[in-house]
DNA sequence: CGGGACCTTGAAACACCTCAAATATGGTGG
DNA sequence: CCACCATATTTGAGGTGTTTCAAGGTCCCG
């Protein structure tokens, strides 16, 4: 049985295992190993040589930019599922750090391409997954370059809803990430997060639990926020 | 002689072309048909079936993106060289229109997918080529979420000065693009982008010879404001 | 030379940021 | 299990940068 099995990846979702044989996804178990990482550490660091590939099975992870000066850029939050590193320059283009304890398998990036010349559904794959983290960046420069603090944090639980495991309760979403690391993402500061998520509560738009745990109470005007369309 | 022969692509810039054969650019060519479109005319449109890919040769295309409420956001600039259209998803993420009368290549995309498989190089261009435009999208995130106005400026100023062919006098930038074209792009109003052209002019960064010609005066002021690191 | 589109500039409104303080949260050891 | 502590979050007040609204200027093309 394949050790990939067990991964709690949303249902639906595509990852790089979509459509495979059994015996196909036991070609990938064959190059694949399994890791570790607690919260904190880092997976890798950008502008060191992209020698592996990565799939998250459990926890989460975010992909980061950060300059000189200290500011930093959130890219994306990574659930499991999601694939990483599967940038095509000698270089990782971003760092990736844990925000929980996960659980990933590792493939070396030179035997991953083979295998997708061996295996036409897994290269298809690929090109899919691809293609999704493309329309997320440009989801991303949309939201940065043309909504307003509280529309970019409805953007935001949006993507969270589709992505993370919906434990039980319907729209419960559970904030594995802190305040400056959802500003660090939505181009805020954390007070201006703050604010808007008062601001959401305020209008009966979601409810906050704790901090970390809010429920989506009007989702049709959750989404028309997030489309600020 | 290739059709391609004469791209006005700047030097040195990755293409799919590069490190081709005489022979393989050929097998290209084969599959391609030249077109042209007036300015202001669009090439293709968001979620259309995504049937052909593009490169430009002569002119500078707009990627974009626009909402329902009539927001719209620039993606990106598209000089000659650039390659256009290699969403791996069944629906183009954007549409595309001419700033100025343009002159192109059109590939179906299942016989340019096909022909990846048979010319190796080309497969390795197609994949770095991609990396780029994440690359590139990622920057964009970057500069949307944590630069000033003016820095914005420098970081489009400075990415032209890289992709623009620079016709003679050094550091001289024709700016093809109109200030609603520019704010859109770096998620500011027309007026925010005059003002932030003006404060570099006033710090001699920048010279203005009209609203659509700049020669950079301080490269090293310019690069650092870019980075805003 | 005239006209329309584009660009610049000014003043006021607004959103977001900064600084500061109070409050809440979660983990730890007693 | 509770009290405590460090850390994270919220809230308030004031400042800054960007937008909005409005007017005037410039450029380009017929």
């Amino acid at each position: 049985v394949s050790q990939f099995t067990h991964s709690k990846s949303a249902p639906g979702q595509l990852t790089i295992f979509s459509g495979l044989s059994e015996q196909e996804v036991q070609q990938l178990d064959a190059l694949s190993t399994t890791r570790h990482l607690e919260a904190g550490a880092y997976l890798l660091h950008q502008h060191t040589p992209a020698r592996q590939v990565f799939m998250l099975e459990e926890g989460v992870l975010m992909m980061e930019r950060s300059s000189a000066t200290g500011k930093r850029q959130i890219m994306a939050f990574i659930y499991p599922g999601n694939f990483i590193g599967f940038t095509h320059n000698e270089y990782y283009e971003f760092s990736v750090q844990s925000l929980t304890r996960t659980r990933f398998t590792e493939i070396p990036s030179g035997a991953f391409i083979d295998l997708q010349e061996k295996i036409p559904q897994l290269k298809l794959n690929v090109r899919q997954i691809g293609g999704n983290v493309l329309a997320h960046a440009l989801d991303q420069v949309f939201a940065l370059g043309q909504k307003k603090a509280h529309e970019r944090v409805c953007f935001l639980l949006r993507q969270l809803l589709e992505r993370s495991p919906d434990p039980g309760g319907e729209g419960k979403i559970e904030l594995v990430m802190t305040r400056q690391d959802i500003g660090d993402y939505l181009g805020l500061t954390i007070e201006t997060v703050s604010r808007a998520f008062a601001r959401l509560k305020k209008e009966k738009i979601i409810d906050i639990h704790s901090a970390h745990t809010v429920r989506i109470l009007d989702m049709e005007q959750l989404s028309e926020m997030a489309l600020a369309e």
